[in-house]
DNA sequence: GCGGGTAGCTTGCCTGACAAGGTAGCTTGT
DNA sequence: ACAAGCTACCTTGTCAGGCAAGCTACCCGC
């Protein structure tokens, strides 16, 4: 479970931004992708939604259909609590993560 | 090859940690993977070896054999040149990626 | 009805993490 | 010398996930 950590972390990480933007507010794929495209946290769209239907799997999202003024349906996605821990689980390992991460690559003589 | 950067960011973490281990110091395999199997960066050294052939043909690594006290001769992986920009570059954007991370996940009462 | 934009979802390819196993050199015990 | 065991390197096979591309369907203006 220890190794676990950094490698569900590395996986993770996209993941955890979907569910830290579904923590502010609930969110339709589409808009979630145009989001994270533009934070370079995905290349595609055809990364989110497979993405969406694992998490909704997991139960940390669930969802509701509402409709829109010009289009279709959108189907908006929100935290459940499960999500929330979730959430919060990885708010404590990145900080972490992150530090090592500095740690390994930061310049040696950063550290003198 | 635009929206790269971000993609080869995520994917790019662990072999930047090599690449940062071995900026202070030439090691070996092995030696490599107990510091990163440490670090909880990988689980097994059966992760660090294609890693590492990645690298070298990538030119971001080079390698010499050396005797031990104790056991078979040691191939030691040393930073080349194009492998010092690589990890200068990926300092540079690490940086950032780590900023938007925290941004998203953060809490949305944290920015307040 | 037709075309274009919005929105959701699926398919197929490729890369990469990982566990497990295989090879080889060196040391120690008998 | 031979067996056992450690160190060290590398490969194979499996499985998950990222991504581009494509498909469906809804709504609007014409």
């Amino acid at each position: 479970m220890t190794a676990d950590a950094g490698a569900q972390l590395r996986k993770g990480v996209v993941e955890s931004c979907v569910l830290g933007l579904l923590s502010r507010e609930p969110m339709y794929g589409w808009q979630l992708s145009e989001t994270l495209i533009g934070h370079g946290m995905i290349a595609s769209i055809g990364t989110l939604y497979p993405m969406l239907s694992r998490l909704r799997a997991q139960g940390l999202v669930s969802t509701y259909d509402q409709q829109s003024d010009a289009g279709p349906v959108r189907k908006y996605y929100r935290l459940t609590d499960s999500g929330t821990r979730q959430l919060n689980s990885f708010r404590e390992q990145w900080g972490s993560f992150a530090r090592t991460v500095h740690d390994l690559v930061g310049k040696d003589d950063d550290h003198g």
